[in-house]
DNA sequence: GCTCGCATGTCAAAAATTTGACATGGCAGA
DNA sequence: TCTGCCATGTCAAATTTTTGACATGCGAGC
């Protein structure tokens, strides 16, 4: 996000929907809005986002499609870093060995993705 | 978080810095504060937090002392639940590799500690 | 005892966010 | 063509969030 720091809640929620489907239009959004508003509220946020710079669109077969004005990796990229400030002490393999133990364990092949990671990491140093 | 997705962006900045901390007093987080309001300010919000029950506080020597009311091992989790699925489709080992890639890569004991847990974690499957 | 400093509490105003009513325009199908 | 559907745009109201002015209370030091 933006900065995640910087948005209000609507926004935050809607930028999170955009980024999460990479494109949306104000149908796709509002239905995968928490606690959802009006149709036309959304597409009032919508235009709010965009006026902050947030997002922008394209309009295709007559409707608005919205992007994210940021990449997805960079806005990754900030909100992990807020994320492994503020719960896991600056420390990224700490917050590496949470989402180890998330809910449901990984998979042998995200496992073995991750073993790859790991080794090249390695190499590096 | 209780669920970042409830918060108001400065209930949200406030809890953020007294997770951090652990604890915090108004003017801890006042310092701390991105753009910061008044002193007063900050207490009102804390205040709110508290009504909500996002936050509690005891009294020491004389003054407020803000906590969590959620342990920040489940506040983590759940944010980066959303994380992992907002920017890495719902794929932890991908959120991982941003983790790795990250701009300082990690300490040779760091990855010591992550070669472990990924061993650890290939054993229980 | 006074006074200063620093804390809290109350409360209403200011600002920002969020919302929806209403108007307009294009396009597809009867 | 006319009608209904589904878009967008405008704009002001409702609500929430955020803010600060002011009052009060407690303890330390002069």
């Amino acid at each position: 996000m933006a900065d995640p720091l910087d948005l209000s809640r609507r926004e935050r929620q809607i930028l999170e929907v955009i980024f999460r489907n990479g494109r949306a239009t104000a149908q796709d959004v509002l239905a995968q809005l928490p606690d959802p508003p009006t149709y036309t509220s959304v597409r009032g946020l919508l235009r709010v986002l965009e006026t902050k710079g947030h997002v922008r669109h394209e309009e295709e077969d007559g409707r608005y499609v919205y992007f994210p004005t940021m990449t997805r990796q960079r806005a990754a990229k900030s909100v992990l870093r807020n994320v492994v400030s503020t719960f896991f002490d600056n420390s990224p393999s700490a917050a590496m060995a949470a989402l180890l133990g998330g809910q449901k364990s990984l998979s042998e092949e995200e496992l073995d993705r991750l073993q790859e990671l790991v080794t090249k990491a390695r190499k590096k140093s």
